[in-house]
DNA sequence: GACGTAATGAAAATTTTGCTGATCGAAGAC
DNA sequence: GTCTTCGATCAGCAAAATTTTCATTACGTC
């Protein structure tokens, strides 16, 4: 899951950024007005934290821009400022949720899952495609009712070949979303087919209905059989 | 999808080449100013990537240059300046977009398509042509809904066509644009032959309403049936 | 009809891309 | 600390695509 946190102060950008992580999600992070806008109009995420008071500009624009651009992401603001306002604002050019500084991240972490189910999953945590049930929350994933152990890369391509079923995935896509962009100038995949060997392997051997198509010279495919 | 990156230094360009190749961009390099000018008025390319800071000249005048000659090229600046003035200079001369060193590949190619599309296809990444569908981020291309399975140079030629739909098109501008200037000085088109043959089966087989027509001696005309 | 040009078919050669197993080192678990 | 697991990387092999080649046929233009 890729999140991008737009958030000013660096040390709290910092903390919260090492605390995501650790829970396994995959985090860019945009300190000014410019440079968010940028990687908004530019990426997209799974969860957008949204800052409103920013050097160079208000997080309001950047979410009304967002919310013109396709009503795509989902957003939670997080603001120093308490006022019912902002948040009737806020709220108001779509953004999903609202979180005061200062926060529990536990608390941010449980409503970014919540947002991500309500737009994705229609409030479940689970993805169901034929025999195959990923449990988003408990990072497991069972075929037939049959636990499969994934490792994390495994569990996170499976993750996002789920969540974009019959959609062409680059692998350069696949890269960027589930390795991050540090991975840039990857000069072969082996990193991927690494992961894809062992993850097809796991869903043949459990008869999932599922499978990982190549597309030669592109990337892969999820496909039902 | 052609591209010229003129750029001067030489790991970085190899780097950047590199990158853009895996997304199935056609890369040529131009390294100085002059190789650089004469590249910009000999061919066309999709998208032009223009480091400012050039041994022999500045890219300013290569970007004047080639706004004066026809107002036709997609241009991204790149510039390891972050100043204002040159941002300005630059967009004002007619580039379509500004990029500071160092930027993630990701960004970059994320740009490079967005231009595209805004140039060529206001902002969709469809191109459709009677019961023809080209969908250029699956790089998929169905027929009454009906997929197509092309491999990559049938792809790339029935996307020049459909984007110079009745133009005539030359085979030494196929040549060029499909597979690059190694191929200049071909003193035969069996390859193309080949492809075209191909893709003309294809497109006949699955009854799309479009027909690449023959120009006895010069090329080819896509045209609607 | 003669000539150059284009299309077709088949096949071989070459290059690119993808998959696999093995190894090695780092991070985390204990 | 040691042990284990995971993931990155390498090399070798397999598969697929692409480029050649060549021969034959068809087409256009003069």
């Amino acid at each position: 899951m890729k999140i991008l946190l737009i958030e000013d102060e660096l040390d709290l950008a910092e903390a919260i950024r090492t605390s995501l992580e650790k829970e396994l999600f995959l985090v860019e992070h945009a300190s000014d007005f410019a440079s968010a806008l940028e990687k908004v109009s530019l990426y997209e995420y799974d969860c957008i934290l949204l800052d409103i008071m920013l050097p160079g500009g208000s997080g309001m624009d950047i979410l009304a821009k967002m919310k013109k651009k396709q009503g795509g992401e989902n957003v939670i603001i997080i603001s120093a400022k308490d006022s019912l306002d902002d948040k009737l604002e806020g709220l108001d050019l779509g953004a999903d949720d609202y979180l005061t500084k200062p926060f529990h991240i536990a608390e941010l972490n449980a409503r970014i899952k919540a947002v991500f189910r309500r737009k994705n999953l229609q409030g479940s945590n689970l993805i169901e495609i034929k025999n195959t049930i990923v449990d988003l929350n408990e990072r497991e994933c069972k075929v037939d009712g049959k636990l499969i152990e994934l490792n994390r890369k495994e569990f996170d391509i499976l993750n996002y070949f789920l969540l974009n079923k019959n959609r062409l995935i680059t692998k350069n896509a696949l890269a960027e979303h589930v390795w991050g962009d540090h991975i840039d100038q990857a000069d072969n995949f082996d990193f991927i087919y690494y992961q894809i060997k062992n993850l097809r392997k796991k869903l043949q051997t459990s008869n999932a209905q599922i499978e990982i198509q190549s597309v030669y010279g592109v990337g892969y495919k999820l496909t039902e059989l």
